[in-house]
DNA sequence: TTGAAAGCGCTAACAA
DNA sequence: TTGTTAGCGCTTTCAA
């Protein structure tokens, strides 16, 4: 058993709620008796009981960060800044997978709002069509989304009466970069290697993708994306069927970096060097982007920022559940490098 | 304020312990009594508050782990293992980054063994000497280590009374793995691409390569051995340095898979084909090693397995403080792909 | 099979 | 400036 605030009391003579003061640096207390609750804290080896304090103030200081799988590089990043913003909050960090599992998230949200965690920040799901949250089920907690599509917010918005906050980075935009980077370079013929539909990210990219191909009078059809999961297993494959379904593209828009990378083995298995006879971009700017040869021409989407704002809402929301916080639409921008 | 089991006691018709037997499943309870609680706690939505509970038990459910970034693919892969392991027994993670960092260490093992989590996982730091836990601050909890050398675990044990555990992969075996490899591809004169000294996990990979070296009475030395921190942006430069340098070079063994990217960019810039002109071996097997171009051959680490024990022993340990736990070296492989 | 009372270690109100 | 008292919501004796 460790020592408590009452034994840190009698040592120093004091009553147990001097030393509250101390540890908790509140109130007015004279220069000698600080010191020798100081002085009997260190002693003994004092550690204040945290669970103890989150029980009586409601308060655990630790937030919940429910993802897909932490593996994945780009959540990886975004649990940092996450993390760091959280920190500087005194705030710590649960970080639960969920495999993109739609039962897993229910336990884990479940499990985390057992008054352990005062907050949580999650993705949505990808691979599925955006769930109200189950009433029956879903504890309401305070909660900030990332990179929720206005229609998922509107399906949640509907389903609960507190004010949604979510952060976003401008993927849209993000895509037309991509693509306008593309006919910039001369391309006329350009595919797209996708994910698998319904995904609330796909859409956006989607959408930028035959914009700017029809604004500029060039060549769209549905039979130009292929649709996969984002796994390089996969993509090779496809990349390649596309490739020698469309001759004539000499360029391809990539969902993600995974999917890119799934398109350069393609064209090296078919014997088109990049960029010259086929460009690639792809969509995140993960570390390896840039580590791949060639470098991989991408749109940076600020993770770390995302997860910084997330945080920061969070922290605002947990201090007031009832209050509208009003998120910029964080700027992703296109890294050219050498696949373009 | 949440439902409390008093309120659901009430609800119920049943005195608080009652409920307290159901929630937990233990005694015995009659089985109109049990439905009746069931449908009182379903009815308010009552769900336990663990702070409560963990102030009586003693026991928060919940484990930390101590790690220099999780978006370090290698750090984040083991992180999953241990996260499904501690989810499987009924525990929760907390990931505190420290960025290889002694104070930011210590502050995060302060601030979690303030009764927060039952135990922690850590990596030794890595880029500098591994120093003995300062007893006056660093707090008695059950700690497992990773991937920690001999001498570092001796000077541990040195420092504290109780049993030190350790969960390791066989480093040395996997780079005596990769080098017999370079060697039976008939390669004669071979370079390495290390760390940073004094790094916990260099020495192994070091006295690997020299012995092996030695042992097929091929030409090693010192300076065949360029030393850098394993980051992308160094490695190119290093590697062609080193290439430059030792021109008879045909291969090289590197530290890890970042640094064997770094390589691969430099036989680039040097108009080297890969594997014909210089063969490539990396170390860890992240996830994108099989993704660049040509595939990287490298060592293989059971990442998720090491977490994975980690988090059984751990369990172990948290149970039994005084237990001395034996774990197998874990196993290292070689994974033959086309960069050699 | 069920219940009453005590207390985990802390903070919050109110006194002194 | 300091202390007293009463809980936070739960589990754990012990008793019925």
């Amino acid at each position: 058993m460790s020592i408590t605030m009452r034994e840190v009391a009698e040592h120093a003579k004091v009553s147990i709620k001097t030393v509250s003061r101390v540890v908790n640096g509140e109130g007015e207390i004279s220069h000698s008796t600080r010191q020798r609750v100081q002085h009997a804290i260190t002693q003994l080896g004092y550690r204040p009981n945290l669970m103890a304090r989150a029980l009586v103030t409601q308060r655990s200081y630790m937030i919940g960060f429910l993802v897909a799988d932490i593996c994945n590089p780009f959540f990886a990043e975004v649990s940092r800044g996450i993390q760091d913003t959280a920190k500087e909050h005194g705030y710590h960090l649960i970080i639960a997978n969920t495999d993109d599992d739609g039962d897993e998230e229910l336990a884990a949200l479940n499990a985390l709002s057992a008054r352990l965690v005062d907050g949580v920040i999650k993705f949505n799901r990808q691979t599925t069509t955006p769930q109200p949250p189950d009433q029956q089920n879903a504890p309401d907690i305070p909660t900030v989304y990332i990179n929720s599509t206005p229609e998922s917010l509107a399906t949640l918005a509907a389903a609960t009466q507190s004010p949604i906050t979510n952060v976003s980075a401008d993927i849209y935009k993000g895509a037309r970069l991509a693509v306008e980077h593309l006919v910039a370079k001369g391309h006329r013929h350009i595919g797209m290697l996708a994910g698998l539909a319904p995904d609330v990210n796909l859409m956006r990219r989607r959408r930028a993708y035959f914009d700017v191909l029809r604004e500029h009078g060039l060549p769209f059809d549905e039979s130009h994306i292929v649709h996969l999961l984002p796994r390089l297993s996969d993509a090779q494959a496809a990349a390649k069927q596309l490739l020698l379904a469309n001759p004539q593209f000499t360029a391809l828009f990539c969902y993600n970096d995974v999917l890119a990378l799934g398109a350069m083995h393609a064209c090296a298995e078919l014997g088109r060097k990049i960029p010259s006879d086929c460009a690639i971009v792809g969509f995140d700017d993960v570390e390896y982007a840039a580590a791949v040869l060639p470098p991989l021409t991408t749109v940076r989407i600020p993770k770390r920022e995302l997860g910084r704002q997330a945080a920061l809402a969070l922290i605002q929301k947990m201090a007031n559940p009832a209050a509208k916080i009003n998120l910029p639409l964080l700027k992703t921008e296109l890294i050219v490098r050498g696949s373009t």
